[in-house]
DNA sequence: CCAATAGTGTCTATTAGACACTATGAC
DNA sequence: GTCATAGTGTCTAATAGACACTATTGG
């Protein structure tokens, strides 16, 4: 923190120019098989048109409760949404009116209703990871760090339970592992996988009522298990940079 | 980022009080077998007398150079020291003079010298993270995030060479690993592992002049390869919480 | 019936880890 | 000589992944 010698006598305003506070918020989820992230519409200048993450200032409250009011406000309730801090972009300049200071948060969720309540949800919409490129700002950038991010816990948390309904199919979750990674999974060695798995899921002991759209039996369903990590980890089919 | 309609009109002073942004630097190292942190001891209120991370107002500056900035008013001239952002802090009340958002950062480095030199350097000393307890501040909780990070970042990564100079024995490795996990991997098999993944470290086809304080064969000098991921990883004996 | 999928069996290559052993060199 | 340590050999259990196969069910 801030040494009381710098606090008290080494403060000069142009060393230290007003700071804004923000928080900017990842939000992804899966739709129809492909990775989303959820982004706004800007109205106005700078960056008019341009598409960017949700965020605004940080009030009164903990960064945390900052970054789950703007997920609120942009999307309604969100229910069972994982949140958690992903970084901080500070560069001069990253926002040409003023000094920025932005935390950047990564959030999770089950497939979501199309964001239409309240907050700038007017303009607010799910665009698929690959299409979501000239953002405004740096956002690239932090949306960038937030799929890392996501490729990487996929692979040693239960994370994907977050991206499923209450209870799941062990296809339903491997279709999350294909549309994070890129990749599918091999059907039966990751079946088999997870189940060995110890706490990453727990059967219900029911199945689905239906099986395939073209066919095919009943898939057991699943609820999340109580384990934090996992342990073997599911590792990447290619293991590439993960600094 | 902050959308435009609440930039322009939604602003209220109340609602966005004046904030300050830091940074803090967990700064780790080994002496002696035992990982150590830098620490500044504060000489005023609040917290006065109590042990604290160096740390200081942004300026003009990217958050990545303002720690770098910070590091090398504490310590002087730093060679070779990794330096990585760990994770912003901005509870309402951590500081209690104002509205204090600190952008913590991580710091590896090979033994250094005492802290001597410039800055706030005069307070400056090394302490062993078992000791570093009742810090200023919200500083044990960013502490215990460094120290995590470092933990799990050994796994996977070729962070332990940081730790080390620029050659160094695989046993020196070896007490890096034993240092950071508190447990000391078994030496045979951690040798063999350890050249066995690529691009962690490469021979340098010497050795050392002597053998062991009591005697034993010369080691082989080696030095960190270019590798950014290991892979396969080399995990803790106990695999525990890393959410 | 046919196609698609859930779930299981089995084999192989790789790896972690336990343990043993040899060689070196300071004292 | 003694003893701690560097480095290697070897065996076993666990695991990842390839591949094959059976069972189920919608069309």
């Amino acid at each position: 923190m801030v040494s009381e010698r710098e606090f008290l006598d080494g403060y000069d305003p142009r060393d230290y120019p007003a700071v804004a506070v923000t928080v900017d918020v990842v939000t992804l989820t899966i739709r129809d098989g492909v990775l989303h992230v959820l982004l706004v519409e800007r109205g106005e200048q700078p960056y008019a048109g341009r598409l960017a993450l949700p965020g605004g200032f940080v009030r009164e409250e903990t960064l945390d409760q900052a970054a789950l009011r703007e997920l609120a406000e942009e999307t309604g309730i969100l229910p069972r949404v994982h949140l958690e801090q992903l970084a901080t972009f500070g560069d001069p300049g990253r926002d040409p009116r003023m000094r920025v200071v932005s935390v950047a948060y990564l959030a999770f969720a089950p497939r979501l209703p199309d964001p239409t309540v309240g907050g700038d949800a007017a303009a607010a919409r799910w665009v698929p990871v690959d299409d979501a490129t000239g953002l405004a700002f740096d956002h690239d950038a932090v949306l960038a760090a937030g799929l890392e991010r996501a490729r990487a816990k996929l692979e040693y948390s239960p994370l994907a339970t977050a991206f499923v309904d209450e209870e799941f199919t062990i296809a339903q979750l491997r279709g999350v592992y294909t549309a994070v990674w890129g990749e599918e999974p091999h059907a039966g060695n990751f079946h088999r996988k997870v189940l060995s798995v110890p706490g990453f899921v727990e059967a219900t002991g029911t199945t689905t009522e239906r099986g395939g759209e073209r066919g095919g039996p009943r898939s057991k369903l699943f609820r999340a298990g109580d384990a934090r990590i996992l342990h073997p980890a599911l590792l990447r089919p290619t293991p590439e940079e993960r600094a």
